[in-house]
DNA sequence: AAACGTCAAGTTCCG
DNA sequence: CGGAACTTGACGTTT
């Protein structure tokens, strides 16, 4: 049974943002400090209306620590807003949320160049530690893809899992992987969560649009969610509809209800969480969740 | 004050 | 082989 409803980063219901940024020719500590501060307090003013309307599952944008993994940034944040920090995680623990991160296109841990792995462990590092600040318990992931296939998809894989080996354990813990919509499918996909032991998100867009619009089946989703183990919290999907005109797997502004529905009855009898991908965040969850209440449905993702 | 071009990073695919 | 698309706003320079 569906338990928690989510959405990405943005809160269009409201002003508050997550996301001040800068140039990077324009980065010293001192702004990129001020800029951290403006956004763990959006955080909290995101937080704090996500609960209100009964969302508690929510993934935080990467561009709450600016520049994190660039040597530009030498603000050790993590320290300097240690106080924040605790006032966010006694909010979330009491309130039972649950919070994700994922890392951009530029995290590739199995790529052939060294300079590139190396820049998406420093990518991984930042988002664990930030993980670690404000939520120790290992259910808050970050989720990655695979990467590239390079012309060699079987290397290519192997040698993302020789780098999930070579993680500290506190990094793998959080680790999720997630099917992409070109290169790993679901079943790669799965076949490296046996290697690693990473647990699988399962993503239905990226599903479909690389499966030429099969639809998944319950046997899928339940070999994803028994990739979550002790620990891991529920199992996780992405959902998002398909941008009607959009290029394939481009993610939609609204999520189609009836769409949701299906992915609904196709979901094994087992508890999980749903993070929604719509362009239209907030706004495409509280529709959603209207249509499906219209329908006749309840369920703990009501609220 | 508004408009608009640009912004750290990688990879694939399309033209 | 160069450039758009991922995703997407927000910055910062220009008008």
């Amino acid at each position: 049974m569906l338990r928690r409803l989510g959405y990405v980063a943005i809160a269009l219901s409201i002003e508050a943002t997550t996301n001040r940024t800068c140039r990077l020719r324009n980065a010293t500590p001192a702004l990129l400090r001020r800029l951290i501060a403006l956004n763990l307090e959006g955080l909290h003013a995101v937080l704090q209306f996500n609960v209100q309307n009964g969302i508690l599952l929510y993934r935080i944008s990467s561009q709450i620590i600016p520049f994190a993994s660039h040597p530009v940034n030498r603000v050790p944040w993590w320290d300097e807003f240690r106080a924040d920090f605790e006032r966010l995680r006694a909010f979330i623990r009491r309130h039972d949320m649950r919070v994700s991160m994922h890392p951009g296109q530029f995290t590739v841990l199995n790529s052939p160049r060294a300079a590139v792995v190396e820049a998406s462990l420093k990518e991984i590092e930042w988002h664990i530690r930030f993980l670690d600040c404000l939520a120790p318990d290992a259910s808050h992931k970050v989720v990655i893809h695979v990467g590239g296939a390079y012309g060699n998809k079987v290397a290519a894989a192997d040698r993302f899992v020789q780098a999930v080996r070579r993680l500290p354990e506190s990094w793998r813990r959080r680790l999720v992987i997630e099917n992409d919509e070109r290169v790993y499918a679901t079943e790669d996909v799965l076949a490296i969560s046996r290697a690693t032991g990473l647990p699988v998100a399962f993503d239905w867009l990226h599903h479909t649009a690389s499966s030429g619009g099969r639809l998944p089946t319950t046997r899928t989703l339940e070999a994803c969610f028994d990739t979550w183990k002790e620990g891991d919290g529920l199992p996780k999907v992405h959902f998002s509809s398909q941008a009607p005109g959009g290029r394939k797997g481009q993610h939609a502004n609204w999520i189609r209800a009836a769409e949701f529905e299906r992915f609904l009855e196709t979901a094994p009898e087992r508890d999980f969480d749903c993070m929604l991908e719509a362009k239209c965040k907030d706004l495409a969850l509280f529709r959603l969740r209207r249509e499906l209440q219209r329908r006749g449905m309840a369920g703990p993702w009501a609220a």
